[in-house]
DNA sequence: AATCTGGGCAACCGCTATGCT
DNA sequence: GAGCATAGCGGTTGCCCAGAT
């Protein structure tokens, strides 16, 4: 037998919220909270919406101090770094920006960023067809649809900067990576080197305490009334402020300002001043993942039932020196 | 003026994680 | 440890609207 619904799905309204239910929810909350449960709270209050649907409208609408749209260039060169670095975290990614909700980053990342970044350039495709034989390679086949759309993204950024490099047969042209000197400690392959500090630092710098790999949790109505604590994540116990901006992210702003450039200044072929080391590739984890599916498959976190495998996951291994691998496998 | 098309966004759905008994 | 209820997340859907035809 399955699962009881968690909400009787023919007595439950559908479709956008009237004002009167975003009225009644919003004094509700504001006074009493949600208690703790969403699945009784329509029933508390008169409503006839599924509790889930009550969350979610709080959470990415009702709640206090949240932004919509007029997104700005600073919060898109966040959004580009975290996405390229960790993938489609969004509960995390909007933690990283105050007064966003994950939804809005992640319509805002479908409709608007991600045409900006994949977008340019189409006089490329030409080029990117010379590596048509490595982008069908079984390898390729492999990667996630993530990883290979932050690694189309890195690959345009390489060949902004390097226009020659995609006419190589390798598929691994060297890859500068996107940090600035100040991040990148001791050059030890780990993930402290590509996520921003704050990831590094607080998320990924303790191994799971059940062994398993990171999963987040989203805390930010796990206050008694829903109002407090509003933005902090909670990665396996560990918070991190959402306060604090990732101003400071490992990942150079300028570098991904790169990704921003006006279509006159790839006409001309020039740069803003980034990717300016050669030394490695190992900046962004679409890459490891491409290496690691080679050569360290074992490394890896294998959804079996997706079928996906997943890049921030594998920055948490990577990423931890002290993490014991072989726990980890067992 | 009517219809079509595509973009933007709110909301829903299904799955997994977590906590409780 | 198992089973269940709930929370949370990310992908997807569908509606609305503006611009194009």
């Amino acid at each position: 037998m399955g699962r009881a619904p968690c909400c009787d799905k023919a007595n439950v309204k559908k479709g956008p919220w009237s004002p009167e239910e975003d009225a009644k929810l919003k004094a509700f909350i504001e006074q009493q909270g949600t208690g703790g449960n969403w699945i009784a709270l329509p029933q508390k209050i008169g409503l006839k919406r599924c509790g889930k649907s009550c969350r979610l409208r709080w959470l990415n609408y009702l709640r206090p101090n949240i932004k919509h749209g007029g997104f700005s260039e600073e919060e898109d060169r966040i959004i580009c770094s975290l996405y390229i670095s960790i993938g489609s975290r969004w509960s995390i990614i909007a933690a990283q920006l105050p007064g966003r909700t994950d939804n809005d980053i992640k319509n805002y990342w479908n409709t608007k960023l991600k045409k900006k970044l994949l977008g340019r350039r189409k006089e490329q495709n030409s080029r990117r067809d010379s590596n048509a034989d490595a982008r069908n390679s079984p390898l390729m086949d492999s990667l996630s649809t993530s990883a290979l759309e932050r690694m189309q993204l890195h690959i345009q950024l390489q060949s902004l900067h390097h226009p020659l490099s995609l006419l190589s047969p390798s598929i691994w042209p060297r890859f500068p990576p996107l940090f600035d000197g100040n991040s990148i400690e001791n050059n030890k392959n780990t993930a402290r080197n590509f996520i921003p500090n704050d990831f590094a630092g607080n998320l990924i710098g303790k191994p799971p305490s059940n062994g398993k790999i990171g999963t987040e949790t989203d805390e930010r109505e796990n206050s008694t009334n829903g109002l407090s604590s509003p933005h902090s994540t909670r990665f396996n116990g560990d918070f991190i402020s959402q306060e604090k901006p990732v101003a400071n992210s490992g990942m150079s702003l300028e570098a991904i300002d790169g990704f921003l450039m006006e279509e006159g200044e790839l006409q001309n072929g020039e740069t803003r001043g980034f990717l300016e080391r050669e030394t490695d590739r190992d900046g962004l984890d679409c890459f490891r993942e491409m290496e690691s599916t080679s050569e360290n498959l074992a490394l890896w976190v294998n959804d079996s039932e997706s079928g996906s495998f997943n890049s921030w996951d594998t920055a948490y291994i990577l990423g931890t020196e002290e993490y014991d691998l072989e726990h980890h496998l067992q």
